[in-house]
DNA sequence: GAGGATAGGTGTACGGCGTATACTTGTCAA
DNA sequence: TTGACAAGTATACGCCGTACACCTATCCTC
């Protein structure tokens, strides 16, 4: 009866799992940064001891590939029956999506050098889609390195100041920038003065994103039309 | 005479400076990667004991900092009396010569989340050029975002993988993946098939930076003059 | 059932890291 | 001569990843 339940597993902490470690693991850096993460702090999350980890997941590269993947299982797959330009936008947009539900999964996948199976095969069905539309293999091999980490839904910008600073200390801080950085500065004032407020919230970094994305797309559109040469 | 050295600074072991510092950080670095240029090793390379530096450096932060900084100083200046697209190509590919003989730097810049001044100034010159070629304010914070880490010399690849693997060990392992990633695979093929070999030296790195480069200025320059009106 | 292989979790320990704190020592101005 | 100040040292702490030896439950085979 209920009382007896030391026949199940005593009590049964849930046994862990490649998944489970894996989970918490992203929970963690998406709450606490990338740091967060580690083997330590993720094996105390799950009530077990470091070493308990290495069971499931090799080492800590290993666990961060493990950690990519989950981000990379959240893209949704390609929506069929679309020409090549808005499928694959349509896929970028939606990796962008899932790199933003975890920041630190960009900073991690620069970091690590070698592609796991599913970011292949992401990559994969992203060439695929590009050679579905009529891409040269040459055009193709270009276009990869054109959107380069773009693919994967991100842009490394120099500012990705994440920092939450109060925008008007902000303002002043462009403001002591002005005689060093005249033309930064400038930009500054643009910027802000597009919405309304002195001192708005800066870029929309969604439209930024999408204008980047179709200056590529409508790039590599033009190459691939003029290489055609007449056929249909 | 020669015999008394004592009176001098004690057979004089040149003495520590911020710069020495950061000199020696840069070239453990570029010998042994990121991780060779710890607060420790660099100390005992100026033979020195760890703490010593934090005389001349605040943190591990602002001697990564200052290792950008000295690979960013490399950076030719802008050539005067040039258009905007050669001028501001001529730097980009600058930039893309520092960083190729400082492979760890890319990384270390995407890792620091504030431009330090030397950043600053080189980005702030690099839309000063943008201006001076005609652009409006609006197109050229768009550019900004276009190039993202482009503007440092640097895209981030999914497949930035640099280890030194025999091209005929990368050949069968391509052909392992043939079936799980087929359009990965062809494109493999693709490319190795344009250079002579079966198993080339794959992509021509600094080919497909010039391309991807040339396609964003292009797009940049049309929508500028679209965008005219009639202007000159 | 008995025995033993195997997988999953533990405990301890090591070497590396960044850096806080307190100290010595060498230099030079007053 | 003194004594302030800068430069370098010594020690120690807490964090990290992980090697290695150990225990223990489970289950398969005889």
């Amino acid at each position: 009866m209920a009382t007896r339940i030391e026949d199940g597993a005593t009590t049964a902490r849930e046994p862990l799992s490649r998944e489970r470690i894996l989970d918490t693991a992203v929970v963690l850096a998406d709450g606490g940064g990338i740091e967060a993460a580690s083997m330590r702090k993720v094996a105390l999350e799950l009530g077990v001891v470091p070493m308990a980890l290495y069971k499931h997941v090799a080492n800590k590269d290993e666990l961060l590939d493990g950690m990519i993947d989950v981000v990379v299982a959240e893209i949704d797959p390609p929506e069929p029956g679309l020409d090549w330009k808005p499928a694959v936008r349509a896929r970028i947009l939606s990796a962008r999506q899932a790199l933003l539900r975890h920041p630190w999964a960009s900073r991690v996948m620069e970091y690590r050098t070698q592609p796991t199976p599913t970011v292949l095969t992401y990559m994969d069905s992203m060439i695929g889609m590009l050679r579905a539309g009529g891409f040269s293999m040459d055009l193709t091999h270009h276009a990869v390195h054109v959107m380069g980490s773009r693919m994967m839904g991100f842009t490394q910008e120099l500012f990705n100041d994440t920092s939450e600073v109060p925008p008007d200390a902000e303002a002043a801080m462009f403001a002591a920038m002005a005689e060093a950085y005249p033309s930064i500065y400038e930009l500054f004032l643009s910027v802000s003065h597009d919405d309304g407020s002195v001192v708005g919230p800066g870029c929309d970094d969604q439209f930024e994103f999408e204008f980047a994305l179709g200056l590529m797309l409508d790039g590599l559109e033009r190459m691939k039309d003029g290489s055609e040469r007449g056929s249909r």
